[in-house]
DNA sequence: TCAATATATTAGAATGATTCTAAACTATTT
DNA sequence: AAATAGTTTAGAATCATTCTAATATATTGA
């Protein structure tokens, strides 16, 4: 059965009930080497593929939101219409390639450190994230 | 009759007739001293209050729509239900105030030059943004 | 200036992402 | 196993944005 009790596990932690919907979810997201990219349509044409019945779309929502408020998955700040998540929530910094659509992710390493000059008082920072948009030459 | 000739200049020059609502468009957005964030919503609202007549939400999103793609407007990348404008179509950056939604802008000065490590071959970088999040202390 | 043509505006319908609702179900606690 | 708390579901509701096709306005060129 996988590592199904890693997933068990990792929502018992954030006090999440480890469901049959929820640990289906979490198979797709975090049982890979790379980072995951996606927006909910992604994700409920991957579930379908994998699964006999299918998960109802308020399901996969209110686990895609509850994921986000636990901190398993991040939304990325992308003006496109559709939300676009992240399975990565360390700091770091996107490509987009407005060509085709792609997401690549880098790291604070891949940038020289950012340094603001400005400063605002009474404001602490949650945040410093750089989109950097491409295209095909 | 204001600073019209001005406008009508501009979107002569963009290749966009001057009709009434795209100048009344541009005097709300483009008469002012400071750069303006705006989304549709608050545009309408303001528009309503300026007018004795109302303009149709389509040829606002129409006009919005044409002043973004001759480039008198941009797009800002923020994760909020609502697309974001900027009037300040300069290469720059936003604080984002999660607390409090407000948007802030911040130059290519504040900050030390943001330099890529990593870099992708066979593509052509369009802008470099970076947002980031702030929050109330 | 006037008719012909090209482009804009409009109200309201359509679309599509996301959230809500309230009923049925499942997991946890006692 | 009954009671309670938390989940899932289908479908309705909401809300931003786009589409439609009819009407109006602006531009062109005789």
């Amino acid at each position: 059965m996988k590592n199904y009790s890693n997933f068990v596990e990792k929502l018992r932690s954030a006090g999440l009930r480890p469901t049959k919907q929820r640990l289906k979810i979490c198979e797709v997201l975090f049982d890979r080497k790379e980072t995951f990219h996606f927006n909910v349509e992604d994700l409920k044409k991957i579930l379908k593929k994998k699964l006999e019945t299918s998960i109802s779309v308020a399901t996969v929502y209110n686990t895609i939101n509850a994921f986000k408020s636990k901190g398993y998955i991040k939304e990325i700040s992308l003006n496109t219409d559709k939300t676009y998540f992240d399975t990565n929530v360390t700091s770091h910094h996107h490509f987009y390639n407005v060509t085709t659509g792609e997401l690549i992710d880098f790291h604070d390493k891949d940038v020289e450190e950012i340094k603001l000059k400005k400063n605002l008082p009474g404001k602490k920072i949650k945040s410093i994230e750089v989109l950097v948009k491409i295209a095909n030459k």
